[in-house]
DNA sequence: ATAGCTGCAAATGCTTTGCAAGGCC
DNA sequence: GGCCTTGCAAAGCATTTGCAGCTAT
């Protein structure tokens, strides 16, 4: 819409690579979302703060796409799924195997090392299932 | 209302000294719901399957209030809450330390014997915080 | 009597959907 | 041009809340 995308219009060949890979598209907001997602570090996020990020750095993306483009990149192996709170969804641009802390407080996740944790005596699944993932949340809180 | 209410009119001392044990007055739903909770083995229940369960059994409940009192029983350490969909909350009568078996195509949970499961490597709760709960959810799926 | 509970219905908050208009190939 | 996408607004759900009437103590 605008020609100001501050940190929008980098280089974004990574994210452009990723949505070909993926066969979605390459349009206007999924650009702007998977560079705002993937040019950085892991970031946790929900539809609401991506939203409220996106509409910051001028690219206008309405909520319901924000929500649908985070179920496509799931889907497609973007980005990973985390419930910790049933009030809100959150989404994980690591999608290495690991686990998180969960700040109760805030509302924040924290990714822990993947590979501090060594968990041992894990029962087998029950008849007729599969493990489809294992996850460990550890909850924190203030302890001012 | 009735005096039809098959299982539930069942010596339920425990759980009027439940109640009386943790200051929430013996209410008829309350008795009823904590019957329906706590005289039987442990469950895992949500909001709407209690409601129902309760209907079911002669005890007229209205869901706001199933959902009030789950939340005082939380609060009140006779049940746990466990977050393991987005959709909905699910409460376990078991609250002593264990983790879960989530049956992702049923919704269904299931209890890991406490003790079977052993986690080493934990890593410390960040700088200010203390570690509220930690938990462990496989996630299996049908292996049909 | 009175503080605490309950139930209904309305409100809330997050998420999804229907559908017309717009954009990528 | 045709099919995939987007955006808006409306719909959907699970859950919470306000408040008048009821109940345990």
């Amino acid at each position: 819409m605008e020609e100001n995308m501050d940190q929008l219009d980098r280089p974004y060949s990574q994210t452009l690579a990723r949505l070909r890979d993926v066969g979605l598209r390459p349009t206007r907001q999924r650009l702007a979302l998977g560079r705002l997602l993937f040019d950085g570090g892991d970031r946790h996020v929900t539809a609401e703060s991506l939203h409220e990020q996106a509409m910051g750095a001028g690219a206008s993306v309405s909520l319901a796409t924000v929500y649908n483009t985070l179920h496509q990149f799931t889907e497609a192996g973007l980005l990973r799924e985390v419930v910790v709170d049933s009030a809100r969804t959150y989404f994980d641009t690591n999608v290495s195997d690991h686990h998180h802390f969960f700040h109760e407080d805030q509302g924040a996740l924290e990714d822990i090392v993947s590979g501090a944790i060594e968990v041992s005596g894990l029962p087998q699944a029950p008849e007729g299932t599969n493990v489809s993932r294992v996850d460990i949340v550890i909850r924190v809180r203030s302890d001012k």
